[in-house]
RNA sequence: GGGCGCAUAGCUCAGUUGGGAGAGCACCUGCCUUACAAGCAGGGGGUCACAGGUUCGAGCCCUGUUGUGCCCACCA
């Protein structure tokens, strides 16, 4: 067997093969089986046009572990694969190729467009995937979704009309978001707001019939060609007066009412607002309010119209040049100040949002958002960390109605028909093309599509199938957990919580898993203008997937930011090369006859026994932690089983035996190491699937794949309680001695007989039992028991235990100043320990309250330690004497 | 303006119900010991940001302070 696994670890060699492999073979299908208990996560569908980045590869990973974790725990795991349409970042995507090649949209025709983006879709859509796979997600490509695929377009539109029949779909003129860039309106959640360092001016508005002014301050002076009022608080003093009146707009000469409005803050700026109904959202409720009417200035390409006389035409920040220029020629700027700013900015493109009036669909969200709040708080929904459930209460507290009418091309189309006799409005499952109330024929679809959010927020159970009644549907909703990044919760997660108990009557997962994000090694946020970005499928290329992922899960906690380095990831690939070579090692000890499907458990040794019930512990942390959700922390656990206990003391402890001349216990030995070998791998496999399935399948007698063998259990057969006292407390001495001899510079090769001094039964059991450990592992030539140390002479090198003294006659060998130091250094710690035992012991309150076990283990460390540190003092003096 | 993190070894970070401070990397010493130098053995290194409080006992719980990062927000 061993000549089939090369020395070293290459993971090149075998991880694209073993993804063949299992998805070949159908083991990330699940089948629907009301005999098993389903565990669904669905995939936060990546954009088609993207390519894999790290935050994908943490998301990734972690659904990953969760699925094969519960696929081998006797669940059908099922993790549903798909791609997002993104359409606006996809749009934009295409209007930039066809840019390239001197054409525009518009000349091209929505029908053409929509295949350019199809074409551009299959161009790249198929990247992602495949970058994916690198990484071993074990997710179940025959179910695969695209949300353009018909059947979520029919999910899509069916939810559209029930909404809008229900009355929670409206359409309206509202102020929304508008980027003069994409050409489109946009939702609340695709607004960035950033400070920026701005200025306020101050400028002056004639009172008509007069010679007095009123200054206001404005941020924004181009929309002054738009207001309809200005507005000062009913309680202002300085004002009370002017209420009423009416004042005459500059450059334009419009005349408009001075109202009161409390609104208006007293503190702010000069305490007089302009107001600009149809270009600030606070304006047009003010608006609404004192019945001002509308009057639009700038246009959905960012410019003035024609309702801005001479400025018409200019962009609206020339516009804004000008217009200040404008006021100062005719005396009426008081002042410009710096200020600082928070604008909106469109997510996608950066460009400033112009607020502006405009016809759009919305969904009424005060009636969606009530069941959402109400699912969390009665624990239906939880969040890990808890921390993020405030992101999503406060988002749905404040919630504003959804714009999700989009003036793009790509992505769903509304289906909604206008008659163009009659204006009816007409909502349909079907293709329209006869008005149901004048029979006319002249009808039109509406142009829009929906916001990309809504197609994403009946992902869970559109991908199932829904609106029919599916097996997929019935078995595997609602899914088990999402798995998602903290910056998408208001995109994301909300829509689909109140989406599904919408429509589904109930929430869509039971857990949110919020990740942080992956940041370069100086804490950056990765991105592409810094070009700090490091390239999954390069660290995967040099390292392998296993690495990276267990790189990624480890050493930070959910939902903190976390820095990568690759530092980190070399560390975890000799990781993988430790265990790779641990196998080597136990497969070229294995004899051929060995069966692996029925591994006799008997006749065991110490060392047996204690890694057996090693093992049971780590089995239990495990999984316990991955129950959690800490995932990290059950890394780490596997990963400290791996290399120090089964690597570093039972492969050493074991060796005797299997060089040895007991043919029993060499067969004892050997079934032991497979099988915890067999359970390692196991364990570890969530994790690094790829060098555990590869191992796998070297092992004897093995027919079944890893990725579908069962998860290990916690055996009350294997609880050795002695055997881990007895192995522990050798470990210790062991430890200990080499401690000495490295201190004295002295090679493990030169052999002493090793003499333990010790009155306790319990401890020369221990010893007497663990004779060859000392031999192997401590250079020890011989071990000797014995009850006293007279005799012994005094060119030895003396280690203090527990009940216990060893005695090493390295006479040559002893460097005594070097000695000294080192029992002088012992002393010293057992001297502070004991302070601090004697400490808590004499204080009263301890003694009293603490639990009596806390007490009792005190008291026995009292004991322990004044026993050893008589031994050193003892040591000393001899050595001293001898000076 | 509101909310949420973070501060622990030189660096990056763990630390799960309060009970003798941990890992990886880096550093120092010694080893090519027949699984592994991508390794083995040993070692040095921390007032757990600061100040109070609760408790017999605090890295952990409470209050405040400082520094730092993020999110939300219509002060024109």
């Amino acid at each position: 067997m061993l000549e089939n696994l090369s020395k070293t670890y290459n993971p090149k060699e075998f991880e694209d093969r073993l993804y063949k492999y299992w998805n070949d073979n159908g083991y990330f299908t699940p089948k629907v089986d009301k005999e098993k208990e389903a565990f669904t996560i669905v995939m936060p569908p990546p954009n088609v046009t993207g390519s894999l980045h790290m935050g994908h590869a943490l998301n990734n990973t972690i659904q990953d572990i969760l699925t094969r974790w519960k696929r081998m725990d006797g669940y059908e795991a099922l993790w549903l694969p798909g791609t997002d349409h993104a359409s606006i970042s996809t749009e934009a995507k295409v209007v930039g190729k066809l840019k390239s090649e001197g054409k525009t949209k518009e000349e091209l025709g929505r029908d053409k467009f929509i295949e350019e983006a199809w074409d551009w879709t299959h161009l790249y859509g198929g990247k992602i995937k495949e970058q994916l796979k690198k990484l071993g997600v074990s997710c179940d490509w025959s179910r695969e979704r695209f949300t353009l695929d018909d059947q979520l377009n029919n999910a899509v539109e069916e939810v559209f009309i029930r909404l809008y029949e229900k009355g929670l779909i409206y359409r309206g003129d509202r102020i929304v978001n508008w980027c003069p860039s994409c050409k489109t309106a946009i939702s609340d959640a695709e607004v960035e707001h950033e400070e920026s360092h701005g200025f306020i001016w101050q400028i002056k508005y004639p009172i008509k019939d007069s010679d007095e002014y009123i200054e206001i301050a404005t941020t924004r002076p181009e929309t002054m060609l738009g207001d309809l009022a200005l507005a000062v608080n009913p309680e202002d003093e300085r004002y009370k007066s002017l209420i009423g009146k009416t004042a005459i707009l500059p450059l334009v000469n419009r005349e408009i009412p001075i109202i009161a409005d409390e609104y208006v803050d007293m503190e702010f700026g000069t305490g007089v607002v302009k107001i600009t109904p149809s270009h600030d959202p606070n304006d047009f409720e003010v608006g609404e309010r004192h019945n001002l009417g509308q009057c639009i200035v700038i246009a959905e390409d960012g410019t003035i119209n024609s309702n801005g006389g001479v400025y018409e035409g200019l962009d609206r920040y020339v516009a804004r040049e000008k217009i200040i220029k404008d006021l100062d020629a005719n005396n009426l700027l008081v002042e410009i100040k710096e200020h600082e700013n928070a604008v909106g900015h469109c997510e996608r493109c950066k460009t400033i949002i112009e607020p502006l009036i405009s016809k759009q669909w919305f969904v009424k969200m005060k009636p969606l958002a009530e069941p959402a709040l109400e699912a969390y708080r009665n624990g239906e929904l939880s969040f890990i960390p808890e921390r993020f459930a405030k992101t999503y209460v406060h988002w749905l507290e404040n919630i504003k109605d959804w714009c999700i009418s989009r003036q793009l091309w790509w992505g769903h189309r509304l289906p909604v028909y206008y008659c163009d006799s009659c204006g009816e409005v007409l909502v349909s499952r079907t293709h329209v093309d006869k008005c149901s109330k004048c029979d006319s024929t002249n009808i039109r679809q509406d142009t829009d599509t929906l916001d990309t959010w809504f197609s994403s927020a009946l992902w869970p159970f559109s991908t199932l199938g829904w609106p029919n009644k599916t097996d997929d549907l019935d078995y595997f909703f609602p899914t088990n957990v999402l798995v998602t990044g903290y910056d998408i919760i208001f995109f994301w997660v909300i829509r689909m919580v109140f989406s599904s108990i919408e429509q589904m009557g109930e929430v869509p997962f039971k857990d949110v898993f919020i990740t942080g994000l992956v940041r370069d090694s100086q804490g950056r946020k990765m991105s592409k203008s810094l070009g700090n970005g490091i390239d999954p499928l390069e660290i995967i290329d040099k390292y392998g997937a296993d690495a990276l992922r267990f790189t990624l899960v480890t050493g930070n906690s959910p939902g903190n930011d976390m820095r990568f380095y690759t530092e980190r990831v070399e560390a975890n690939r000799n990781f993988a090369n430790k265990l790779w070579n641990a196998t080597r090692f136990v497969l070229m000890n294995l004899e051929e006859d060995i069966s692996y499907d029925n591994i006799l458990i008997e006749n065991l040794e110490k060392e047996d026994e204690w890694i057996l019930s090693r093992l049971n512990d780590v089995i239990k942390d495990v999984s316990d932690n991955l129950d959690k959700y800490e995932i990290g922390l059950s890394a780490q656990k596997i990963y400290e089983f791996i290399w120090e206990d089964y690597c570093d003391w039972y492969i050493e402890m074991v060796k005797s035996r299997l060089y040895g001349d007991d043919k029993e216990s060499n067969m004892v030995a050997q079934r032991v190491l497979l099988y915890v070998l067999k359970d390692i791998l196991k364990l570890l496999h969530p994790f690094m699937p790829f060098i555990t399935e590869e191992i796998w399948q070297y092992l004897p007698n093995n027919n079944e794949a890893l990725i579908i063998s069962e998860w290990p259990k916690f055996k009350i057969e294997f609880r050795f309680e002695e055997s881990e006292q007895g192995v522990e407390y050798i470990k210790t001495a062991i430890k200990a001695i080499r401690n000495a001899r490295a201190e004295m510079n002295i090679l493990p090769s030169k052999k002493a007989n090793t003499v333990f001094v010790t009155n306790d039964d319990q401890i020369s059991k221990y010893i007497e039992t663990g004779k060859r450990y000392f031999i192997n592992l401590a250079g020890a030539d011989a071990v000797n028991i014995s009850e006293t140390k007279d005799g012994l002479g005094e060119d030895n090198i003396s280690v203090v235990l527990d009940r216990c003294e060893v005695f090493l006659p390295l006479k040559d060998l002893i460097d005594y100043d070097k000695e000294i130091e080192r029992l002088e250094k012992e002393k010293t710690k057992l001297e502070q320990e004991i302070k601090r035992v004697v400490g808590k012991l004499s204080n009263e309150g301890f003694v009293k309250k603490a639990p009596a076990n806390v007490v009792e283990e005190e008291r026995q460390k009292q004991i322990k330690y004044e026993e050893m540190l008589n031994k050193v003092l003892e040591r000393l003096d001899d050595l001293k004497k001898n000076e």
